[in-house]
DNA sequence: CTGCATCCGAAAAGATACTG
DNA sequence: CAGTATCTTTTCGGATGCAG
């Protein structure tokens, strides 16, 4: 399914039929993906869908990154073509990033993929409980490896 | 450092404005985001939509997973309600895995992302190319990041 | 066959200090 | 403000061994 389909005249490529596959280890798409929907990529992604920011405002959207974790995405990012970034040599600097109609089109299905988690985390809490609870009552010396994962819910976004 | 202290009359909580924000540091749906599309949360179940398989079986379709990292997966996976395991006792045992319906929906716009990065990978290859090309002769000892993501050789395909 | 436990090296994430 | 350099901590991930 991955071998170059021989006969075609490889004239023009079909977008149907392309040799990007993420399965194979070895394709680059899949680099890509994991910078798209890495730990931090995803929610840089997001949060520049709304518009133009500085590093430090992207930086207090994405409650958690660090300075560090943010440049070194960005830069991941910027490099793969799906954000813009525009320095100005003024005093102070200022730097805005915002997203490229292709990082534009990625952002718009990982937002898709994101609200529907948040939309349907009631379920998944539910599983996550009952998935504890059975392991804890039907066996014997439960050590609940990290059972209960800080499950504070404060929407604190601003 | 995440106490949530906002007035205690707390305003009605809309379902149009969940308390589920994946921005947020300590929501859970963070760490459930990131076992979907972490490394391999993605592509398993981007297999499993394919219908039911066994331990071995999805061993093989994953390109490139170990035992452990899939196993630890698959249970992430599986306390969030997204993947149903079912054991039978029978000798030699037989495990099989599956999609729950919520995992099918994740699944679902999963692949959409998948598929369009797929889709789009040549304009990708394209910027990193600039990026690439505009760095090294810019300035110093640009070092790229990771440039060039060890691409592992090994058996290919599966 | 399924799959858990443990050890160990490698890589990622994180904190902090420092520069332009 | 916007980053980079450096060091420490944590997690990842693979190999191996063992149990049901």
């Amino acid at each position: 399914m991955d071998t170059e389909p021989t006969g075609g005249a490889s004239t023009t490529v079909d977008a149907e039929d392309l040799p990007f596959d993420v399965f194979a280890r070895a394709c680059p798409s899949r680099g890509t993906l994991e910078h798209v929907t890495g730990k931090w990529g995803g929610l840089i992604l997001g949060a520049l869908h709304d518009g133009t920011f500085r590093f430090n405002e992207l930086r207090r959207r994405v409650d958690g990154v660090s300075e560090k974790m943010l440049s070194q995405t960005l830069h991941a990012l910027e490099r793969d073509g799906l954000v813009h970034r525009e320095a100005q040599p003024t005093n102070p600097p200022r730097v805005d990033y915002r997203l490229t109609p292709l990082g534009s089109a990625v952002a718009e299905r990982l937002l898709a993929l994101i609200h529907l988690v948040e939309d349907r985390m009631p379920e998944v809490l539910t599983a996550q409980e009952r998935y504890d609870t059975t392991r804890a009552g039907s066996g014997g010396t439960a050590a609940a490896p990290d059972a209960g994962r800080a499950v504070v819910a404060g929407r604190g976004g601003r």
